[in-house]
DNA sequence: TATGAATGAGCGTTCATTCAT
DNA sequence: TATGAATGAACGCTCATTCAT
């Protein structure tokens, strides 16, 4: 009995999210209207809201889960041994982040949370980001007088200031690649 | 005539940054309504657009003078020696950053503009920073490996991404001065 | 400028006013909708609620005009002498309070305000019956051994209670106007 | 077998009525929420409604249940033989009517039913309170020219009168007794 | 240059009620 | 009987921005 009422459930809550991605896939995250979005699922609109707080969960979810992916894809070589190999490994994230102003902000906005409740998706990606780049620091070819928690903190610095001068009128003559190269060579290796 | 002119609108527009900055002293940059700017240098909702493209030029404006505050205090001494006197000098800066979360993005917003035309005073500001920053690292005590205009944009990342840590829930334990502290020693001294 | 302004801001009030009166014409109170009416108005949404704090607020100003006319009517003539006089005068108005469910429980809610600011047509309204009902008590065939003010007060609590029994399946065997005669016979005249 | 069945039925109909009632106790009944009865009583949502028909239902049972109780304590000693007598015997019911503007409602909403069958608790009551006070009007010190029924119509129109301007912030000068008897003494006692 | 009424598109909310299981 | 997910149709609201005067 149970088990067949949060099947519905489940279904109907995917069938939103199924919904949404569509639309995302066709348009973009920016014009994501929460009534497209019920309309696409057939479901009524307050029943958008029995499944996601507002808006903004559901697209933590979207964009959470495509960075997820990202990192699945990431993960699952062998570490990247120096820093030209971990670029390329990371760019595909700062792409995503750099694709849309509006995700960068959703990012932003959800990559912290006021409360341990709502981290969501984003905010787990990051810290899994966070851990999966600290290991690999150790055991490459990189600086080792630094712990790695913290150059992988700077790591993450660095893929949010690429995509945010990306944004920008000014300066934009590289590509996001060859800023985020500049930036973890000068800040993952010691000059000998 | 046409000085007279000037001289009612010259004022006009001071009584309003005058009501904004009221307004922000007493309750932050974050409620800041066009509304209540108007109603408090009583003069008519339009009139507030014939003086601002729109509330975010406002907002500029009044965060971009305090950065310019704030950078005629940090220039005005002899540039710091050390990487722990360049971190006294900025973290003023940083504190301003981190003071409300709408500060943060409203700069984000205005750090780079889709057009040359449209360089507001943070901008300006964030520009001025990097320069100054520049100059001191060619002099002070710090590596010399790297091109100062790139480690003046780091210093700009490890800048950003102190507040952005200090929005969030998460890992909160440090207070931002450690933080940026540990960032650019490791970002600006090379391990002997 | 000034007077051409205000001028355009009751033309639109007035508008809006008007679409509801001809909605509720065609269906009645019950199904006016916000949407509907500033459809037929022509102006947007937001509108609405820059002339009105809310959907009530607009039936009051309805049902209160069309209570002031029936009240205008009322008293453009001599003051009824009689009982039955004055219950031919009242129907009109309680068969406007029994017309539909709903009319009636907004006058019941309106009727008085916590708050004297937010005193509106109905509330108004009321108050003009009152004193109309008790000036006519003090010149016509009516009991005089009890103040006027007093009797108005409970020629008002029959004129509700007529149309409130009417609602009812109970006892429904008697028109309003029979009720409200028998009602009012017994309160306003002393048995000789 | 069917005993056992029925037994549970009663026990979570009871738990239901114990939540509501609590609640009301707490919170009284102006935010009286399906969602918190049920979560309180621990049962599902859709269990509410397989034993009360809407909400009202609820309500007619919590309010009717009360003024049953007043009735009782009403009708359990002598009939009152004066007005003042009368006016002291109903005043707590009328207390009770005026003590939130949502009772009120409900008991006006329930006071007549549109079917037969949807006669509950309040509208029992009231016919409870009506037939008594026609009794206590035959045999007290009051008017005779009018038939009793009438006047205990009168009665309970002012009964409903006096909660309903005390509901109002314009001319609340009297306390709710205070009104009750100026309108009862001017309608069952005709002066010598 | 100043005015201020109007805009507008969508969000979040409401919550008693229904219905398939 | 009991369940609880889903419904749904508006409402109120937001508030920076535009535009005719």
């Amino acid at each position: 009995m149970r088990k067949a009422v949060q099947k519905r459930s489940l279904e109907t809550r995917s069938r939103l999210i199924c919904a949404a991605e569509e639309i995302v896939l066709q348009h973009g995250h920016e014009p994501l209207r929460v009534e497209e979005v019920v309309l696409r699922a057939g479901v009524a609109k307050g029943t958008f809201f029995v499944h996601f707080k507002d808006k903004d969960e559901l697209l933590d979810l979207l964009i959470g889960a495509q960075m997820h992916l990202i990192l699945d894809r990431m993960v699952s070589r062998v570490p990247p041994q120096t820093v030209d190999e971990l670029v390329t490994r990371l760019i595909p994230m700062v792409q995503l982040l750099g694709s849309e102003r509006c995700v960068f902000d959703v990012v932003l906005r959800r990559s912290g949370s006021a409360a341990l409740s709502d981290i969501g998706p984003i905010a787990s990606a990051l810290g899994r980001l966070q851990s999966t780049v600290s290991e690999w620091l150790k055991v490459g070819q990189y600086r080792q007088d630094t712990p790695a928690e913290l150059l992988a903190e700077g790591v993450e610095a660095f893929m949010l200031q690429v995509p945010a001068l990306n944004f920008c009128a000014l300066s934009p003559r590289k590509s996001m690649k060859a800023r985020l190269q500049a930036y973890l060579r000068a800040w993952l290796v010691v000059p000998t």
